[in-house]
DNA sequence: CGGGATCCAGTTCGATACTG
DNA sequence: CAGTATCGAACTGGATCCCG
């Protein structure tokens, strides 16, 4: 009960209502930026995307689409041929994403050693 | 057995090893995006990200500040007072990452209604 | 104040089997 | 080919207690 003294001196604006959380429902999982990014290339069909992306199940290749699909980021077209066959590509808000998401990438391919130097030099026993 | 036709007419590049999984690695879960976000404004004390972050418990906080300090992201400094204080920031590499972080707000922030919109209209009953 | 350790509920996810 | 349904394993994340 007795703080030792009040501990609110600065605020923090922290940002609750942010959209930075709503994005990250977007595209804070492990397959969504993956699949964005596929897609970025062309459009792809189902079983393209489940080789495309290693070690995805199909279940959560569904999920996931099923989600994008949702969100306005990806069309489903699917064709009543036989065998089916169902095409996914990214709308326009899809690829808008794009940008920030290449943004993103470029950061990652350009840092990439860093990060692991990080890690190496702090996981080393030594 | 009997494929009805081989189903690998193009090989679609999938960069498995492309450093987009390794960024996923970093930031794809809750927390470490919002964390370095508020980082990015200045230093702060483990309370005040606590406070900060509205949500998080002092477990997940403490588990992924430890996992961006490994990563180099971000560096811890305790000081040895009564009672203890320590404090995180930015390291150079987590600024840097600052920049396709602010680029993905932004984008949230521009296109927040349209997924809304997306995704009212796709959980619409009528 | 800043954590570490433990326990436990909820969720996620992959493997498998089955459908149209 | 493109899913759906189910199950169990694994992980996530919060609550609580304790220590320096």
């Amino acid at each position: 009960m007795s703080a030792t003294h009040i501990d609110v001196p600065m605020p923090v604006p922290a940002d609750h209502d942010c959209p930075t959380r709503e994005i990250l429902d977007l595209i804070g999982d492990k397959w969504s930026v993956l699949i964005v990014v596929l897609l970025g290339k062309r459009t792809l069909r189902f079983g393209e995307l489940h080789r495309g992306i290693e070690g995805i199940s199909q279940r959560m290749l569904t999920l996931t689409l099923r989600a994008l699909v949702r969100d306005g980021l990806v069309t489903r077209t699917p064709y009543t041929t036989v065998p089916p066959r169902v095409d996914y590509s990214l709308t326009e808000l899809g690829r808008t994403l794009l940008v920030p998401l290449s943004a993103l990438d470029a950061w990652a391919h350009a840092h990439r050693d860093d990060i692991r130097a990080a890690r190496e030099r702090h996981d080393s026993p030594g």
